[in-house]
DNA sequence: CGAGCCCTTGATGCATTTCAACGAATGTGG
DNA sequence: CCACATTCGTTGAAATGCATCAAGGGCTCG
């Protein structure tokens, strides 16, 4: 039950989970030592559940290594992906009875534990807190809103398109080559597509020149430009 | 810039959107003694925006009477509508720096405008207050989640029950008769499919006995176990 | 080397879009 | 009060994008 904040990746994360002049809020610090002592670093195989739909919502997970896969499944075995999520995001912030999605460990990761009775705690006594933390959740709905928006209008290409964007711009790191930790199926359930229209995608856009696929998993946006144009 | 909180249409719409058991909360009284003395009443005629999508979100918006409708639109024309809102419902409550989406009258309509810097200064004075908000963010998010999982997962088909069974929950009042106030291309936006296929769902859902449409907009839930059985 | 997994590719069928025409309801001016 | 225009919804036919079914290829691991 203690969690060595001085650790970088725990710094990094928690920077990019809440903004990076969090340190500066009324009430920071006093979180922050609170996480020293009660939040955990807990580890998760490739494939392990972090949590599941049905699950009592105890605790807020915050990447800190490796990605997570927010999912819900139904009866019928088809299910949607909800979002990916890679190190300083955060996820099951603000569930009332229930998950309403599981989150799988897309590879072998670390991800740090924070229960949620201790953040209400010390919102309760650091409104400024409080307001960061529901300005990121409201930051969180206005993606899950750009999310619904795609899925409204775009025909599957497009989707496809815009995905690899969005993943060079959270995985690249200022270049434009990336290892994507999901598979096809999952990219498919992400952009309620079929895992064979990705896979076309994957290919035409390779063909088109606009990506180069290394191993599946590696690609390399060549032409971001018409990449944008294509996903418009 | 006075709201007579004594009105019944006014109570019940802040009832329904900040829950039924508000008034217990820790300084509900407070926030609403506020209210009554900086919101205010606002009458909007059907096509009027409330808000646009780049206006900065110095308010939140609950409808009191008629309905409002959440959309964004594209450079191309193209369209997709977020949700539609009724009595109680709220809208505009997590935004930064400008609003992600515009806010349309479908029909004549009164909305209660409350400023949301009044709404930050009770947070910072009554943390069961702000608690009591995030909840109802966290609940829309959820609400959102559904949405995105339904245009994900289901066939068009689908998606019109499902918006239908939803119709009927909300606008039906306990009967399965309901008064649509918007039209069917505001219905196909939402739904992410075209006018014509939105039209086709509903003559075939009529001619299939599941449902009664008296004048486009009046709608009879004949069926209700077919229909849910329909949406799967 | 073979088994298993994931991805790719092709062929076919179906759902949905698009284009187009028609019909019903509403409103306007003569 | 009736022609007329306008808006909105319905319906049909053709085109297309996507899912599904099916086969094959490449990679990894034992």
């Amino acid at each position: 039950m203690s969690l060595d904040i001085n650790k970088v990746v725990i710094k990094t994360s928690l920077a990019s989970c809440f903004g990076s002049h969090f340190k500066e809020v009324e009430g920071a610090n006093a979180f922050i030592d609170e996480l020293a002592q009660d939040a955990e670093e807990i580890s998760f195989e490739q494939g392990e559940y972090v949590f599941r739909e049905k699950d009592a919502p105890e605790y807020v997970y915050i990447p800190e290594s490796g990605s997570l896969m927010l999912e819900r499944s139904t009866a019928s075995g088809s299910r949607q992906v909800f979002a990916f999520l890679f190190t300083g995001n955060l996820a099951g912030l603000s569930e009332s009875v229930s998950y309403s999605f599981s989150a799988k460990a897309l590879t072998n990761c670390v991800v740090i534990r924070i229960s949620r009775k201790l953040m209400q705690d010390i919102f309760d006594k650091y409104p400024s807190v409080a307001k960061r933390y529901h300005d990121v959740t409201g930051h969180i709905l206005s993606l899950i809103l750009d999310q619904l928006f795609i899925m409204g209008q775009k025909s599957a290409h497009q989707r496809l398109a815009h995905f690899l964007l969005d993943m060079e711009h959270r995985l690249g790191r200022g270049t434009h080559r990336f290892l994507l930790p999901m598979s096809r199926q999952d990219i498919a359930d992400y952009l309620g597509m079929s895992l064979e229209t990705a896979s076309r995608g994957f290919s035409r856009l390779k063909k088109d020149g606009l990506i180069d696929i290394e191993s599946n998993y590696h690609i390399t946006v060549l032409d971001n430009e018409k990449l944008i144009s294509y996903a418009d």
